[in-house]
DNA sequence: TGGGGTAGGTCTACTATAGAGACCGCCTCC
DNA sequence: GGAGGCGGTCTCTATAGTAGACCTACCCCA
């Protein structure tokens, strides 16, 4: 059923530029979910609730300041809930919506790829790097630097 | 087979902080592709091979350089290939590697949910920024500067 | 004969975004 | 009575992305 033909016939149905970012699906979604942090927020909460500094000993490296952005961020979209206990010190609990349940799926064939293919991406990187210069950017003969405007 | 469970038990096996992006398959991948227009270009290559012009008009929004950089990067983790042909002004054709290919089907599970979802997304959003305030971030007593939410 | 267009980029300046790390009130524990 | 946890916010700086001028080389058109 999903094979890439299919891949590929869905993706044509998609403008890809010619429209804003409201118009596209799919930009709209891969801008959203597609950052540095907001799949791993998404990941560590499928497994169960967290709450604020679980999150931020879970993935250690993310500042506190992205934390909280990425976490409204993905309240706003309706991924995540926000949950409020009364506390001495009122702790804060995250968990998925619904929604953010939806998008595992789709996520698991993603991080199965990640897992799957990135030997073949360190091999690869390692071979372009590897081999510097063979091809040739462009045939500039290295004109130097004509001044530039000068506003 | 691909459930939420079944994602839930995938994460769950992938540590998502300790570690660097070096031992982290997902993070690794996913700060590639997962940027602005990493799955674009995929996207729009999966369609058919692309020279760089057709590729900046497809997208029309994203500048030379970051156009330049985007293939670079996809082609040094093997995701794309860059044909050279000696015409009298040189034309470079961009197409699909095997490994990028083998992307497709993951892709197209993510992009038919943003496609599926996204309505639900925009609703949230709506939602979310209609109630601005009945969730008190902190109880802190608004010291000076209120001016700002966040944005 | 030179003006404009195409091609595939590079370069520089500017700006938006991410990261660091201090700070906050309030609480508990030692 | 000082330390540390809680859930954040604040400011500053470093980094990344953007805009757009520029480049060589070629063609067509008048």
């Amino acid at each position: 059923m999903s094979n890439a033909s299919s891949a590929i016939e869905r993706f044509s149905r998609y403008p890809l530029g010619e429209s804003q970012s409201v118009h596209c699906p799919v930009r709209d979604v891969l801008d959203r979910i597609g950052d540095k942090w907001s799949m791993l927020m998404i990941m560590a909460l499928a497994m169960r609730p967290h709450r604020f500094s679980e999150l931020h000993r879970a993935v250690h490296d993310i500042s506190k300041r992205m934390l909280t952005q990425t976490l409204r961020d993905l309240e706003r979209d309706g991924l995540i809930t926000r949950h409020v206990f009364p506390t001495k010190p009122p702790s804060v609990e995250y968990r998925l919506a619904p929604l953010g349940l939806s998008l595992l799926d789709p996520m698991a064939s993603l991080v199965e790829w990640a897992d799957r293919c990135h030997g073949d991406i360190h091999a690869a990187r390692a071979r372009f790097d590897g081999t510097p210069g063979d091809v040739p950017r462009q045939a500039v003969p290295a004109r130097s630097k004509v001044h530039k405007k000068m506003a």
